[in-house]
DNA sequence: AACATCGGTGAAAACGTTTGAGTAAATAAA
DNA sequence: TTTATTTACTCAAACGTTTTCACCGATGTT
């Protein structure tokens, strides 16, 4: 089915049933001829060809008319929950582009963003924008820039600000947990999570040394931010010091394990440690005892990104705007003060 | 950037430029010029316009060379864990196609597949065909398979036999955790989740059933499947009735709402009942007592879904084919013979 | 010396759209 | 009645590819 089937079937010119279609104002067609072209169109259930429409209105890189589309760049991490967690962000991000009658034409998956090759998967589709979320570094995000020319990064850190971004910054969120732990009295923090390329754990570090607390090797263990990298992780930081109060885990999966690994070693939560994390998903509201942890609006996220980026092609903002949405502490049962170190 | 402006700097026709980049082996060019040609695609970052390439190369019904691209449809349920479970198929669909490179060009959510304007998201635009995951109808079914000609499923119920489908039957987990729990000896078994559009409550009917043993209606309470609506829906379980030894949740997320409540009201788990779910997700291994439930296997129903989806559109099977994931019982904590009757 | 073969290359058509320019008829203004 | 304007439509070019066909010169074969 093509423009010119139905322009044979109805009678006119390749020309008027294209008209027709896009509801040009100016002189369209007579009522009749529109009825009987929109009632082939609604029989043949014909759909015009993408491909001939974006190659007619522009290329890539000097569009005149928009796609109504947008590529969505997902990074990985060697973290599955992270990768939930962004997937999440992902599905909010299509959902609002819906609303905004966009659609996600492309979905890549970075594998390793340090390697240049990956570049190659993006094609030589046109799309409108692209967002980035997850990880991103900066030869990848100048790529992308060049390639996509308006692209909005959002995740967990902030990046570069010349790009848009909305961001629920990992770092600031973690000093607000250290903020809490040492306001309630704690001297004695360790963390447990990952410790490379992890802005938590930066802002753990950095919280510490804002207070003139000393960063104690002993009390940090690195640890695959799953459950079960929460569940050894704390036995192997119990093993090698029993000096602190509390623990700040990376995220609440890890915060899981720890609690599973505390309860099993019968101490008492928070009497003799507190413990606290980030994320807020879901579950955590329900284990006993209810984990203190920092709310994050993933799905938020994606939308707001989907916003933004959508309103950055449609020339609302020219300025690159840096969005922090705001993460907030959730009060449960896993926090006192400190009673004394174990 | 063009083939044009690539054939003017090399000093070549648009042909040669053509054949070079799509390594023609028969008379491609020679050893000078193709080194040539390939020094300015890397200097200028040349790629071809897919658009164009898409357009020469057929249009979507009667495709003559694969764009190598998949479309991912995603169907929206009222149940937010839900789709993160099927986010998270979708992310597997994503790296598999990756690893035989392909790249899944469009993401479409379905937010209701019910109403038939919905379709109308799916664009002309060209795809060897596409992946449906999560819910499905008929209607829809077939909608997709007139504009893709190849479309596979990847869900949790078994569809229309015509269609590929790579499912993990939520129906049998159902009716595996019943049996389960009849073999321990219990006879009174509630059921806390969604009814509706639900397979897994069917299969917790047809298992009860099956067993002569009545569907009591004061047993089964339909609650939205979050954790939340399995610590709400538990409570009015309770108020209900208390002539049960055990229950069956939807899902982990459900179970560790019900868990909470059981414990609340003083109830013994899983001495004075039995508690067992579907989908063993992560957290599940570590909450207290430790979830006995049935594991799904997501992400390889995603990476299998992409597999099948590609062999078909490069002819390697022409019949349709329904391939079964294996879900397995976890035998955890909270299932134990039947004491008696709260 | 005449002829087939072959490697290397170019011209041009086609894919399905969009759109500016053009035309013929109908209507309105003079 | 003539002339301008509007309405309803058509023509044809262009977007960036891929690919068929044809061409040319060189090499190899009778």
């Amino acid at each position: 089915m093509t423009l010119k089937d139905i322009a044979k079937e109805a009678g006119v010119s390749i020309s008027t049933v294209s008209r027709v279609i896009n509801q040009k104002g100016t002189s369209a067609a007579s009522k009749e001829v529109q009825d009987r072209i929109w009632e082939i169109v609604r029989k043949t259930g014909y759909s015009p060809n993408t491909a001939a429409r974006d190659l007619k209105n522009g290329n890539s890189t000097s569009a005149k008319k928009p796609t109504r589309s947008i590529a969505c760049i997902f990074a990985r991490t060697d973290d599955p929950m992270k990768d939930i967690f962004f997937s999440t962000l992902a599905r909010g991000l299509e959902e609002e582009a819906f609303h905004h009658n966009y659609i996600v034409k492309h979905l890549i998956t970075f594998v390793d963003i340090d390697n240049p090759a990956e570049f190659r998967r993006v094609t030589g589709d046109r799309v409108d924008g692209a967002a980035v979320l997850g990880r991103c570094n900066r030869q990848m995000l100048s790529f992308l820039k060049k390639h996509f020319n308006h692209v909005v990064y959002s995740g967990l850190n902030t990046i570069n600000a010349k790009y848009d971004q909305i961001i629920c910054d990992g770092y600031q969120a973690a000093g607000s947990v250290m903020e809490k732990l040492i306001e309630l009295g704690h001297t004695h923090i360790a963390y447990i999570g990952d410790t490379k390329e992890e802005n938590r754990y930066e802002g753990y570090c950095a919280a510490l040394s804002a207070r003139k607390l000393p960063l104690r090797r002993e009390l940090v263990v690195h640890t695959p931010m799953t459950t079960e990298g929460g569940y050894q992780g704390t036995l192997r930081l119990l093993e090698k010091s029993r000096d602190f109060t509390a623990i700040f885990c990376s995220n609440d999966t890890v915060a899981i394990g720890t609690l599973h690994a505390l309860q099993e070693k019968g101490l008492r939560i928070p009497k003799d440690v507190s413990l606290i994390s980030i994320d807020d998903i879901d579950v955590v509201q329900y284990i006993t005892p209810l984990l203190t942890t920092i709310h994050i609006p993933i799905e938020e996220m994606g939308k707001t990104a989907a916003k933004i980026l959508i309103d950055r092609i449609e020339g609302g903002h020219r300025l690159p705007m840096k969005i922090l949405l705001p993460f907030s502490l959730v009060w449960r049962e896993t926090c006192a003060e400190p009673r004394r170190t174990l």
